[in-house]
DNA sequence: CCCTTGCCTTCTAGTTAGTCTAAGGTGTTA
DNA sequence: TAACACCTTAGACTAACTAGAAGGCAAGGG
């Protein structure tokens, strides 16, 4: 099976644009051109865009995923790095999700504030955002240290 | 307490470029400045700011975040709104969390490959990254579609 | 008293990773 | 034969930082 940009964008929820931009950058070395020069992908570059789809979408600078891409090429010897990489990269999103979990957590809040303001008005209440307190100090002296 | 631009950097683990940036924006509309005119950060600020790096971290906008802080400054009519985006940014980040986890799976099996590969060192073997498949129809027919 | 160190300032330029527009080619359908 | 849909490239534009240059101010040491 082959497709056209077009259908890979919607296949990989991405844009054709950054399907090209991945190809000038020389991620996709394997894309083919049809008689009118129209690219025409396959299942291997669907494959290999998946894996950079994947490290982008976790937080991994073009540059890193073009030195991956050298090195799957380059074959066995480079496992060992590959495995380094993926390693980190594991880590690292490991963390990032840690981290959103983190966040999630103060929107909770905010929801669950707001979702009470909305039940049950306070007639503008004191520290309801960190901003009528904020508004409080603004008021007060001018506090130059 | 007040605070340094560089002391809050450390606290909120950004940097001090970026403090300043949010500051330009607006974004932090309380900051106040010594004598030296070098800025002066209070706990309201802190608390900003915590949020402001919350729904960045989370995928908001700019433009969004300076959207809802006139909201909050706007004062309580303003709280569905305030709702409504806040549960926007909580469905936002529940789905990014998701689509980390599944993302994280293909690394997870790319690190368990590699693991393998290490300790049972396949002589360049079949279909190992999607690369020797790749190198294998690459010598194949052209296929001009 | 001067000099260095360190932190701050503003302004401006550069970076990353797209994102979009313009101008044009090709192929199918009415 | 024209309209339409799709593709192409080159290049401009954007968001959100990120960094560098040039300079102000205060503390401390010789």
């Amino acid at each position: 099976m082959s497709y056209s940009i077009q259908e890979v964008a919607k296949k990989m929820h991405i844009t054709s644009y950054s399907i090209r931009y991945y190809h000038d950058q020389g991620m996709l070395p394997f894309v083919q051109r049809d008689a009118n020069n129209n690219r025409v992908f396959n299942e291997i570059d669907l494959e290999w865009l998946q894996i950079i789809v994947c490290l982008r979408a976790t937080g991994m600078p073009i540059a890193e995923i073009q030195h991956y891409l050298r090195l799957v090429q380059a074959g066995v010897e480079t496992v060992p790095e590959r495995y380094r990489l993926m390693k980190t990269q594991q880590a690292r999103t490991q963390a990032e999700i840690r981290e959103l979990q983190q966040h999630l957590k103060l929107i909770d809040r905010k929801v669950a504030h707001y979702a009470e303001l909305l039940v049950d008005p306070q007639p503008d209440s004191i520290v309801p955002d960190g901003l009528a307190a904020a508004q409080a100090q603004v008021s007060s002296q001018p506090s130059t240290k």
